[in-house]
DNA sequence: GGGGGATTGGGGTATTTACCCCAACCCTGT
DNA sequence: ACAGGGTTGGGGTAAATACCCCAATCCCCC
């Protein structure tokens, strides 16, 4: 039996290198390469062309998504497994949109990697329950589900690209400015983001934009 | 020789299985116990009276050094690694106060950490350089640099105390109120840690208390 | 004993925010 | 064709904020 390939692209060496010696107990396994940033992740992947890439969300900038997509639309056949201490519906979204075939809390036991390692290179995937309860089925492809779109409060493309200015501590005249709108168009989109999220001031709007990812402190 | 008998602390179980089988690797390790958190993590220590607890501070709530000052009071021989990704002034501060007797960055290799097990169990300390330029030793005990501190903006204790509500999200009065200050106070608190720190709203000093460890997002 | 920082508090002002009202316009789906 | 949601904007108001001025008290250190 072939061994599975395995790539790791973790920021801290500890970690990675932790994983990797875990990992080489199961004889299946191969960690064939490591990586400390995404974009390191996306070079090595192209030139190791693994079965299975193990990738930290927890990365400054959140840029895994974008080079996981790239990865998948250079290599379809790679399997990504996401690995994350957060469970945001946000990162969800962000991961099943990118193509991951898992995504797995780090508080799991090495077991469940490792059986999530198993069952994506076998051409499954691996979601917890914690986050299968959230998730929906459609053609093979997974999304998440209304109900967590709900529980996470459903925000539109354009309130959260103004949460995000306003997460970042810029002042509606500036974020109009940005985006050549009105400052009352900022201020509506503030109201109804705030209205949704239940939140009443900007610093509550700021710690929600960076729990969910959406910005880094 | 003896093994050095070591304690894990790490909320994730991924990290920590994955960190205790890497040290297995040495001959002179032993890992005694594993906790998940800073408390468990204070009574396995109690329980197992280990040589060496390696503790990550990246943990939901940053009691760790809160515990760590506890186990040291019980226990004055233990030596405390700290583990964290980021090396925030105010990180190394609270774990100098707490007693530890090393810092290390997760980014370092694991040859780093074993280095650094062996010389606290010896009765050493190890920081590393990036570490070591910010802290002075004074009979035997260290502390940071006064020119870290400068880095670090020098804030009061009364500063961050208020820095601390502001970048939670109260309002001025009801910091007063929690505070039984003046609204007028908790303004020039705030003034001039906006001052000290060159920050010019409350998104912004929100984000630095959360980037400094100082509150959670 | 006197300087200096920390803490406390006040007056005043311009800006910004949060929140209410409202209504066009453009899609998309039924 | 029409409903509904998303996006765009406006008027107005009360609150909160950021920033300037100032000073009394306290306490530590030289």
């Amino acid at each position: 039996m072939e061994a599975i390939r395995i790539l790791l692209v973790d920021d801290h060496a500890l970690v990675r290198e932790a994983l990797s010696v875990q990992l080489a107990n199961w004889v299946e396994f191969e960690v064939v390469g490591m990586a400390e940033d995404a974009g390191a992740g996306l070079n090595a992947a192209v030139e190791l062309k693994p079965d299975v890439i193990v990738m930290d969300i927890d990365m400054p900038g959140i840029i895994c998504f974008d080079a996981a997509e790239r990865i998948k639309s250079r290599l379809a056949d790679v399997k990504i497994i996401f690995l994350s201490s957060a469970l945001h519906d946000h990162y969800i979204e962000s991961a099943l949109k990118a193509g991951a075939s898992a995504y797995l809390h780090k508080g799991e036991p090495t077991e469940t990697l490792a059986m999530a390692i198993r069952e994506v290179a076998a051409g499954g995937n691996y979601f917890s329950d914690e986050i299968r309860g959230r998730i929906v089925e459609k053609d093979g492809s997974y999304s998440l589900a209304d109900g967590a779109k709900l529980r996470s409060k459903i925000l539109t493309d354009r309130e959260i690209e103004v949460l995000r200015y306003l997460a970042r501590g810029l002042t509606k005249k500036e974020i109009a400015g940005l985006m050549h709108l009105s400052p009352k168009t900022i201020e509506s989109h503030s109201a109804r983001v705030m209205d949704k999220l239940d939140i009443h001031d900007r610093v509550e709007l700021a710690r929600y934009a960076i729990r969910e990812g959406l910005i880094d402190a």
